[in-house]
DNA sequence: TTTGCGTGGTTTACCGGTAACGTAGGGAAT
DNA sequence: ATTCCCTACGTTACCGGTAAACCACGCAAA
């Protein structure tokens, strides 16, 4: 937490606020008749629902939730998410959807980011925690013992998304890291590649990306060829480590005939290599990527990638958490489609 | 809200959660004491502080803070933040870097994006409100009526960003977008360019790039120069509304010797056109973005663009919130330097 | 000796909803 | 006529912290 003990806060007093008992005695009503017409139970008639709702309107009364979810049986409308990043494109669509589905049934969502560490990851959801929160979306799916036992401890039901595990904590939403690369090794075989590189990135430490690669070079060997070389720098993964680990790469293990990349923003980087030492792509170097970034498409030649369908991932992520808040029956694992897109840099 | 009413929620009954209560129980003191010890105040001897820290540890105490928000004189440590989107790596950073700092400073935020849409920020807002939270930061300064009366009632301290205004509602840490498309103009004819022309994007209605172009169209006319032609098409900015804007506004206005593009996403894609097309920049023509995105430095050419401060931005905002809250002197606006980098596009 | 005050606590009230349960009055079934 | 149930409410208790007020004790100054 902070810099020892709770940070000190202003005295935030906000009297004017109306409550349920302001509106309840202008209305002539107990509060609890109030509470029901708001949230659209039974147990009073139409007139009374529409003298206290004619109130709630005239006084602008604004539901305290806070009161709602620390209650007996408090029901919190509070969703934690927790994504890697938010400067990557791809985690930011998942965010941007799964936030949009989330507001849209009547939810809000309290954000954290965890560098791909997993300790980062406790540690913002012990500060979750303490916001007794209705659900749980992790991207993600490597989580500390710690993790662990603190969301069994919160019984709260929990959506692990971007990579698909069979054995979820809760709810799985995903796809397959190790198919997409295992896939796309087929596609490079197809297209005659013999000796094939792999350039990455990994800052701290990443399992994604690894089970791309194990993919891959489990590809590769089904179509008979093994991984000639792989360069994958202590960095993070951008433009910038693209475009030096293709130069590190070439240098070190002569004659590749196509590169794998972690990520399209990496190809692009290799492109750009590619593109500064006239090597021409695809007939001396095939070049593939994996995300399906907008920039992608619009290369002067179309990138060879896999397209991840981050929005789809985060809608269905948050209508799989909401489902089973609900108590309707979802299943614990979705497998989400990707699509390999063959282009022409291979 | 929600569609009819507020969402039903499992009972998630978390009955073992230790409590100030039981802690006090086990120590043999009141739960008034362990407060006080908890929070770092004083009136409790070093011993009795041991005793409480012991049995704290021991049982993994989790503090609540809805209760510790929810009390008379409620203290929270909510903060609402809301960005345009949550898919440009701009605003990521902004939100990455508020956040990283507002978490290190023991604050938790709660999201919201509103899509340049001033309404949809006020409908966040409103969700945000019953919240309490003990402060707002707003990434952008266009705000409905409704916004600004909400915010008053809130009574908490709130930081606009992103986009500097001399007359905030509370607080204000950015820049100018005006100066920096004023300082690209001066830049554009210092270099020779004559027949200057410009290529937007606006999803919705957008302030902030329209605030660069009236800059980026004064500096053209302390140069002695004018607009020669633009093309905003009605489509989120990216590399293709790049692409594509550069191929409709080249078709149209003739003889142009420099775009400069609303941001280096679009200006990627003006030079992917110009690449495809056999134009020559900056031979045939000069090319200007704005944000300093990494990609922007690894392409053949360095791209002349603006860079702009992100994670500075988000974590100044995120320090003066913090600021006031604890009652601590702050300045009112913040102005943020950016940077105009030369590259070798114009 | 009395008063004053700092130390180290305890007690009480309260925040604003919601679950659980009580109840009055009217109509229908037995 | 009595029992039963349904509708449309009202009452009460409670969630887990925290501010505010109160209290007992020891010691020093008046």
């Amino acid at each position: 937490m902070g810099e020892g003990g709770l940070p000190p806060v202003l005295d935030n007093a906000r009297k004017s606020a109306a409550g349920l008992e302001d509106i309840a005695r202008a209305t002539g009503v107990s509060k609890m008749t109030v509470s029901r017409v708001l949230r659209g139970g039974t147990g009073f008639s139409t007139e009374t629902r529409a003298r206290v709702m004619a109130e709630v309107a005239r006084r602008g009364y604004l539901p305290n939730r806070l009161a709602a979810a620390f209650g007996p049986g408090g029901s919190s409308t509070l969703i934690g998410i927790c994504v890697p990043r938010f400067t990557s494109v791809l985690f930011g669509t998942v965010l941007e959807a799964a936030n949009a589905a989330f507001a849209r049934l009547g939810y809000q969502c309290m954000i954290g980011s965890h560098d791909q560490l997993p300790e980062e990851e406790e540690l913002w959801l012990r500060g979750l925690a303490s916001w007794r929160p209705a659900g749980v979306v992790l991207v993600g799916r490597r989580h500390t013992p710690g993790t662990l036992s603190l969301l069994r401890d919160m019984m709260v039901p929990v959506v692990e998304t971007w990579d698909l595990t069979t054995a979820p904590i809760d709810l799985s939403v995903g796809f397959s890291h190790f198919d997409t690369g295992f896939e796309m090794a087929q596609h490079v075989a197809a297209r005659g590649r013999r000796r094939v590189g792999y350039v990455g990135a990994l800052a701290g430490r990443e399992t994604m990306g690894r089970a791309r690669v194990d993919g891959f070079v489990a590809g590769l060997a089904a179509g008979g060829l093994a991984l000639a070389g792989s360069e994958v720098l202590l960095d993070q993964p951008g433009f910038y480590a693209g475009f030096y680990g293709t130069e590190v790469l070439l240098g070190r293990v002569p004659k590749l005939d196509a590169i794998y990349y972690h990520d399209d923003e990496m190809a692009i980087g290799g492109l750009a290599y590619c593109a500064a030492r006239g090597i021409r792509v695809p007939e001396d170097l095939g070049v593939a990527g994996w995300g399906g970034l907008e920039a992608a498409s619009i290369l002067p030649k179309r990138l060879t990638t896999t397209v991840v369908p981050a929005a789809r991932l985060g809608k269905l992520a948050a209508e799989a958490l909401v489902s089973r808040l609900r108590g309707d029956a979802v299943a614990e694992v979705t497998l989400v489609a990707t699509r390999l897109v063959a282009g022409a840099t291979m």
